[in-house]
DNA sequence: CTGAAAGCGCTTACAG
DNA sequence: CTGAAAGCGCTTACAG
């Protein structure tokens, strides 16, 4: 099936002018005067003009396009990102070009396509990247963020919470509540948000002299429901717990509900994100909020304004501790 | 920042072949000598070259993107459909241009740069588009297909869940049970998915003499809940539940449990979509599954095969009910 | 099988 | 302010 676009050739001829004519007017900042622009303007409505990004990429070198990878996961933490990613960069007149990946590191081949149409910068959402794929992509001279992630092994820029000491407020906050019994219910091991939660939440009680167990969990509803049921079968009721996310907090929670341990009485809890799903009236879970929007903008800006590839910088912000109905 | 780009012509020069040959290396059935090809194939690896997809894109009139808006929504059944789609059309080497939405109906304007980008295809998922944006987005001869809803007067084509039948068959196990006070929870009125859904089970109902109770809700969770919460505090307590999706019946599971009313002893619960929450330990929630992977399987097949924009077709599929806890 | 050349739809010096 | 021309990185008839 034959395609027919409407070119700048078609619109010039109809207009009476030059092509090249034509090119400034859609060129943000090029000389034309007021008379011929109405007139070529009026024409291209007419005949459904649009310049051809792919052609004005070619040229400019410049695609406005900027590529987004995501790991499969059913945190909903991360469909807010991508809409707020989204929505922001169409701001900035950038489109995004989306991968979803079943990888927690992500493969050459799954960003071979960015590569191909050239993106202007690419995003990793909740993965990470080996470092020769970095380099790779650095040779290209595309700059890389990642989003809520960072491993010092990686040469590239990286957007965060400050963990660390989001978790040791909430220790401090637990701890000031009296508590001693004290559980941690990990997410993925292996990720820098868990690490980082883990380690500031840990060392804070442990200048406290409390222990904190340890539950290994891996960000998932099934896995936190389990093991708090189990925990509770074998005897434990601890006074605090705390989910290295929402979606953990949660599962730990109905577990809680379903052994009539009451919350916040009984056993506290706090997440960590601020999912919608954390307001519903059926959790009303206290948890930490993630600064979503500034840390797009945050992403955002170090993607497109920092100097590129050479010195990457580590952006990590401040949330804030929210109180709902799972903490006194 | 000058960005240098390896073009076809560096890897000629030191492959000692012309630019046409490297060219037709990268074009799968292109006749070249298995000689050169590896010597070419070599050089090309070693200077990291890859096509460039702009240029090819401008070539061929094939861009290999598929175009894909989405409404934004706290429904989590459309991130596992968003994956999905990203998987899928990624084996069949297209790539996804992304755009998230807020508005029911899809502005021109919001997916101008699909047209820019030349995209071979539309994914309309949870949301509309009038019939002139639809009009101009065929006149470039790009063909559309909705996912998960239609509509009569929008001429391209769509891919749904037979949902009547399948709302009839819900009703119909209601009825089998012996329930006589039965409540609907409306999703977004307007959408196709919630009208097909309410007739279905409205009218099945009527023939056998009962008479629905209609509850105005919105597909969300919170509206659900407090519809739910009202009612049964107004003295209404039905026998069974039909919410609209997954997270309507959800949140009406968690009304009941609120009001200490059993499910499905007092009450029965039935959703739509089988989320992932809906199988989890504490709703374990009846409902009908919407057979995703075929769904976006025939969507797919309808946008890049279908005579394109001439003679849109609409594919109803069907799915199976899954019986959980919150049904007897 | 391979090379030279035209052309895809643009942008942008270069003249005028 | 405007046009003719070169060129972005490719593909693909056309010859050989």
């Amino acid at each position: 099936m034959e395609k027919k676009f409407v070119s700048a050739k078609d619109v010039a001829k109809l207009a009476n002018v030059s092509q090249s004519t034509v090119s400034r007017v859609f060129t943000p900042g090029a000389s034309v005067s007021e008379k011929v622009r109405r007139k070529v303007l009026e024409v291209a409505e007419e005949l459904n003009y649009r310049p051809n990004a792919l052609a004005r990429g070619l040229i400019n070198k410049k695609t406005n396009i900027v590529g987004l990878a995501m790991k499969d996961i059913q945190n909903p933490f991360y469909h807010e990102v991508l809409g707020m990613f989204s929505m922001k960069l169409r701001e900035k007149g950038y489109n995004v070009l989306f991968v979803y990946t079943k990888n927690e590191e992500i493969q050459q081949e799954e960003i071979n396509h960015f590569l191909e149409y050239n993106v202007e910068g690419i995003i990793i959402t909740d993965a990470l990247l080996s470092s020769n794929v970095v380099a790779k992509i650095h040779d290209n001279n595309i700059p890389i963020t990642l989003f809520n992630r960072y491993h010092k092994d990686i040469p590239c820029n990286s957007v965060s919470s400050d963990n660390i000491n989001a978790s040791k407020e909430i220790a401090s906050y637990f701890y000031e509540q009296g508590y001693r019994d004290i559980v941690y219910i990990t997410g993925k091991i292996n990720t820098s948000t868990n690490k980082d939660r883990q380690k500031g939440f840990i060392e804070y009680l442990k200048e406290k002299k409390i222990e904190v167990t340890i539950l290994e969990g891996n960000y998932t509803y099934e896995k936190s429901y389990y093991l708090t049921k189990k925990m509770i079968e074998n005897g434990h009721r601890p006074e605090a717990i705390f989910g290295a996310n929402d979606i953990t907090a949660i599962g730990a929670l109905d577990a809680l509900r379903e052994k009539n341990i009451s919350v916040p009485e009984e056993t506290a809890v706090i997440g960590f994100d601020n999912i919608k799903m954390a307001s519903w009236p059926s959790y009303m879970l206290s948890t930490w909020v993630q600064p979503i929007e500034k840390m797009v903008d945050e992403a955002i800006h170090l993607l497109l304004n920092n100097d590129r590839v050479n010195s990457p910088k580590a952006v990590k912000l401040k949330g804030k501790f929210i109180h709902r109905n799972t903490t006194k």
